[in-house]
DNA sequence: CCGCTCATGTAACTGGTTACATGATTTA
DNA sequence: TAAATCATGTAACCAGTTACATGAGCGG
């Protein structure tokens, strides 16, 4: 029936039209503007299409309302795109989504014999300090907001804090093992000669 | 100089060719395919133009030889490329790569009332289990390989486990949250239909 | 000489980004 | 009435996916 699968965002789009009860293309994207995370983008030129997408594909309805010179539309589920969401919901949950998540932090740890000892322990400092911060703002976040919050947005930001926790500690263990270990930035300036 | 800022996966081509001083296409290829993230695709429609854009970029240099009606196109870093790699290795880390990162479980977990208190203790089981999986997947390779590995690589998977297991606990928090909450499916079945 | 792995690509497509453009409504 | 905010879009671009196509070298 439906060949492609659709992506996250459109799935995050019908889930935000489900909860609301029907939803326009900006409100959309104030309830994207407002994640604390840089993954969802609020931009218009993603937005508007992907409404029109899900429309085309029968898992929206939409109703227009004239407003001035230009036209209203609000989305609502239809069944089909009810159907579609709770398969979202539902195990099985697909392969990917259940493994390690991508860290650019921890993608950059791989490579990081190809600077110096004293740069790396900058690098994993800064990384460490940050991610702190970010930390920080999370549960900053989650005790301000907290009596507003449903349960599940509050068990959902609790996973958050628990995988920035989870950064740092293993951050301050790279530190631990970097300053137990031997290197001396002379010992890799001659090595990193040769290459 | 440069406008646009460079893909992770751009990045991660230049830390790969200056780790092994020189790559071919198909030696990127290998590694991105031998990662256990699904984040990384080997597909050769990505990784050809790629190495392409860096060579235009300037940051890689070419060396082309023939190989049989074929010509065989080996890369190198050139000067400005390592100082793009360096860059991408020392502080400031960008804001967005130190917060938390993508979980397409924690996404679904903020809309997870959408669907009945059985359907959603369903789903956080799945959900656990299948990140259980993945741990023991992970901390078997890393067993295994753990002699043939330079400490970074072996601190990289650290980070993955950590995570792993922060999720696992979470998902566990989540699961002991919804057996003491209220919820039965008749009334969720009730306020279900009025929608 | 067959099949496998090593190896090099291309073409069409697509979801999302960036940047731009503008109308309607509310508030100071 | 001016500025801020609410609201609706479009067009060019781009990285990455999917699917396809094929050559080289080697072991049985």
């Amino acid at each position: 029936m439906t060949k492609s699968t659709p992506t996250e965002l459109e799935l995050c789009a019908l889930a935000v039209v489900a909860r609301d009860g029907e939803a326009t293309a900006y409100r959309l994207r104030r309830f994207l503007g407002r994640s604390l995370s840089s993954y969802w983008s609020d931009s218009a030129g993603s937005i508007y299409p992907l409404l029109e997408r899900l429309e085309g594909r029968g898992w929206l309805e939409v109703r227009t309302s004239p407003w001035g010179t230009r036209i209203r539309r609000s989305y609502r589920l239809s069944r089909s795109g009810r159907r579609v969401l709770r398969g979202w919901l539902s195990p099985p949950l697909p392969e990917e989504a259940t493994g390690h998540t991508y860290d650019p932090v921890r993608t950059r740890m791989f490579f990081l014999d190809l600077v110096s000892p004293s740069e790396r322990r900058e690098f994993v400092r800064d990384a460490r300090e940050r991610t702190g911060v970010h930390l920080r703002r999370h549960r900053e976040d989650l005790a301000g907001k907290r009596a507003e919050l449903t349960p599940w947005a509050i068990l959902g930001r609790e996973g958050a804090i628990a995988e920035l926790e989870a950064r740092v500690k293993w951050l301050e263990h790279v530190l631990a093992h970097l300053d137990s270990a031997v290197g001396n930035d002379s010992g890799y300036a001659r090595s990193a000669q040769k290459d």
